[in-house]
DNA sequence: GTGAAAGCGCTAACAA
DNA sequence: TTGTTAGCGCTTTCAC
């Protein structure tokens, strides 16, 4: 953008300005040793008087080392998203690195965009939040740079399950989809529907799994549960509902995969005149911030979004591992107002 | 972060295998003018094979001009900003602009760090998102911050703020709370109270005034009007009902001053079993994406906020005007299920 | 149309 | 402790 006659003072302009060499002056303002305390506060003070701000792109490139990184989300206007990078810009506040974030909107080509966006930067990191591809062939090119990446010093972390071979966090997706359909069977539910996501999606695919897991040990056939596919939002989740109600009428529960899902069926089923719990229970997943505040408040498992996000950075923060490493994070059932006994 | 041996293919390397010159190289690859089309596709093919991508520090060192933004929100898990990021994050993708996204929590001395942090990026412009203090003195360290930034050749648009001197996208918060109050009036509420944030927040004060005009015009006395002052989030509007409740309790419609806090009253008037409208009408202001999926869904004035953030880097994008450019945006009443007639 | 060479602002050996 | 100097990887005159 700037292209003309940009003039900020330099480093050379300080160490003038302070009588003494650049090295020196590089050395006082880095907070590096081997400088006396009084030339280095001289230094400082010159510095500030005249407002000089150090040049991490020239630092950067004669130092080869970088205080930037990069995150990678669907959406940043999804809540799920953005508490996660709240958590990542959190601890990269604390750590002094500068975070650079770019949308993927779950599509391949734009995150491999994005992707190789963030390298040319040379951040030192890259974190890829979000559901993985359940096809591999999908992000294969990916892969490809993150390797690449890595390879070149770069550390990479991903928040939820990929076929990308690096460090990851994982919340327990099937564990939770399973206590959370086990929660509506305990409570005598059994015509039961799911708002899913795409099955492309392994979030969603997990997610069904540890549903069906519960049906089958509660010796339903799970064949007969109707897995309503639908976008994984909000508007998915009102598509979702609607089919439900015309094509499923008897159901009593709809488990949805996700909190915006959620959300869209009890909007659609309130459109309806349906009563939540009284007719119809409804749960979410993920535990969003407003899932507490909705009316009724919502059935949900807990996901830990912005400590993900923490975690994902202190991750990749670490020194490389000899082979990806894994945190596992637990999702909590958190019972609230919108799941009841099915009517009798 | 990376210190140890990063090896990337250099430009040197591609111009070698491609058996062109450096110079030649580098004309291909940024698409300039003065390389025959042969040459120039052979030296990208070369380029591509090998993995080489541009190193952006190199680059804006010697070429002088950046490709990236910054941007300062006050808390990017708020649904407030993370709507505005998004309208950003998509014009930058747009226009090929990585963006560097930066908490302030709403404290002058981290806006400050995170203010320099960016400049120190070099980034070509700086979006400042979020309500400013109405004591100028609050923000005169970082007003001479950006200016410097500014006379060195860097843009600068702000969000809802003003004092900057800057560019600003301003929505009327003033327009728009007299026309949410002024429609709880003629609901026919006269006791009406208000749950705010506090009166150093600009926000806060504009939509206050425009309140004090709509009341004052239906010729109450506004210092009969109970402004209860909290935090400018969802927990502080819990403790704005629950005062109100106790201290005012003939109070008919609790009017906040954003969404985030009229979500906590709603909460806390559920809490305590008052219905709403039925015994409390609540109206919120910003139209968060939730707004209208919450029971009752919420009566409350829309900011286009992701508009809000598009239009802020586009301002900030263009070629710098004498004097500051004010983009105002609409603040729209959108009457939803939270607002009835008081209790007769 | 192509190449040689001079920096961009800084760090990090290496010398003194 | 301080200074000198050689790059980091690239763009951009200026010659050819």
């Amino acid at each position: 953008m700037p292209k003309g006659p940009v003039t900020s003072p330099r480093l050379q302009d300080v160490a003038e300005a302070a009588g003494v060499s650049i090295a020196t002056a590089s050395r006082s303002l880095s907070g590096a040793t081997g400088v006396s305390a009084p030339v280095a506060e001289r230094v400082r003070e010159t510095a500030r008087t005249m407002g000089y701000v150090v040049n991490l792109h020239a630092r950067s490139l004669a130092g080869g080392s970088t205080r930037s990184v990069g995150l990678l989300v669907h959406e940043i206007g999804d809540p799920y998203f953005s508490e996660i990078a709240s958590g990542v810009l959190g601890v990269g506040a604390r750590e002094g690195l500068t975070v650079q974030i770019c949308h993927t909107g779950r599509d391949p080509e734009r995150e491999l965009a994005q992707l190789r966006m963030l390298i040319a930067n040379r951040v030192g990191a890259i974190i890829i939040a979000g559901s993985g591809m359940v096809d591999p062939a999908l992000q294969a090119p990916a892969k490809v740079e993150l390797q690449a990446f890595r390879r070149s010093g770069g550390r990479v972390a991903v928040i939820g399950r990929h076929h990308l071979g690096v460090d990851a966090v994982l919340p327990d997706n099937t564990e939770g989809a399973r206590s959370v359909a086990q929660h509506l069977l305990d409570l005598g539910h059994r015509r039961i529907a799911v708002a899913a996501g795409s099955r492309q999606l392994t979030t969603v695919a997990d997610r069904l799994s540890g549903v069906e897991e519960a049906f089958a040990a509660a010796g339903l056939d799970v064949g007969d549960v109707p897995v309503v596919e639908a976008d994984f939002t909000r508007a998915g989740g009102k598509v979702a509902a609607d089919e439900v109600l015309s094509a499923h009428p008897g159901v009593t529960a709809v488990l949805a995969l996700n909190d915006d899902m959620a959300i869209g069926v009890l909007s659609a089923l309130r459109a309806r005149g349906v009563s939540v719990p009284g007719q119809v229970s409804v749960t979410g997943f993920d535990d969003v911030a407003v899932a507490g505040d909705l009316a009724p408040s919502l059935t949900t498992v807990r996901l830990p979004m912005s400590e993900m996000g923490e975690q994902a950075l202190l991750l990749a923060l670490k020194d490389p591992g000899a082979r990806p490493r894994r945190r596992q994070v637990g999702a909590e059932l958190v019972v609230r107002g919108s799941s009841g006994r099915p009517p009798s």
